[in-house]
DNA sequence: TACACGATTTACT
DNA sequence: GTAAATCGTGTAT
């Protein structure tokens, strides 16, 4: 069952990154359909998140998609050849998004190791912001995109594969103070493979 | 126009 | 363990 805006809209950030642990994240690019099971992601919670590009209410013209009503894209270039992948949550104005840290591959595995280089192994292949992104073929061409279309998509597929799910401090916002702290980071570990069944 | 830096990954010592 | 890669973005000039 696929995750339409609507859904992005009306629930709580913090209650969406718990969620998508489990949910299988999708991209159609270049004619290629990869997916994964999503297995850490991190809240950013608003204006008075310090950790938040859009802390402090700001707009830029890189932040001005956050703005939007959620169910799109947030999608930022960093470190000079990374793309970070968030999903734009709650109402329009409020720019709440999730960053999703890291997936299982699940489809499109050949695609994926073509695009990273083949040399690591399937668990090191897409456990990172950045290694996600390229192996799923996202760039900024897929910012401000409607994640219920054709190219980019979330399905309530794989929750009950989550045994147990731990929140920690968000990785990497040192430059936060107190906000750092927070327990907004998520990562899911999963049920035995035999329990890796899929239900629609 | 100029400059400092980043929600990271990789390779190398 | 440390460092390099590398450029869009934000903020200051």
């Amino acid at each position: 069952m696929r995750l339409n805006s609507t859904f992005f809209i009306e629930n709580d950030v913090l209650d969406l990154s718990k969620y998508l642990l489990g949910c299988t994240f999708h991209s159609m690019i270049d004619g290629v359909h990869c997916s994964g099971i999503i297995t850490e992601t991190e809240a950013y919670t608003g204006i008075n998140d310090r950790a938040s590009h859009a802390f402090g209410n700001r707009r830029t013209p890189r932040t001005e998609v956050m703005y939007c009503a959620g169910g799109i894209s947030y999608v930022y270039f960093t470190y000079g050849l990374h793309h970070l992948f968030n999903v734009v949550t709650g109402a329009e104005n409020d720019p709440h998004a999730v960053l999703i840290r890291a997936i299982y591959p699940l489809t499109g595995i050949n695609a994926m190791f073509q695009r990273v280089g083949a040399k690591k192994g399937l668990h090191a292949l897409s456990n990172g912001p950045a290694k996600l992104t390229k192996c799923l073929g996202i760039t900024l061409e897929h910012n401000r995109m409607d994640l219920d279309g054709d190219l980019l998509w979330f399905e309530d597929n794989f929750r009950h594969a989550i045994a147990r799910t731990v929140a920690g401090p968000r990785v990497g916002v040192d430059y936060a103070g107190e906000d750092a702290l927070l327990p907004y980071r998520f990562v899911g570990f999963p049920a035995t493979a035999s329990k890796l069944q899929q239900t629609k």
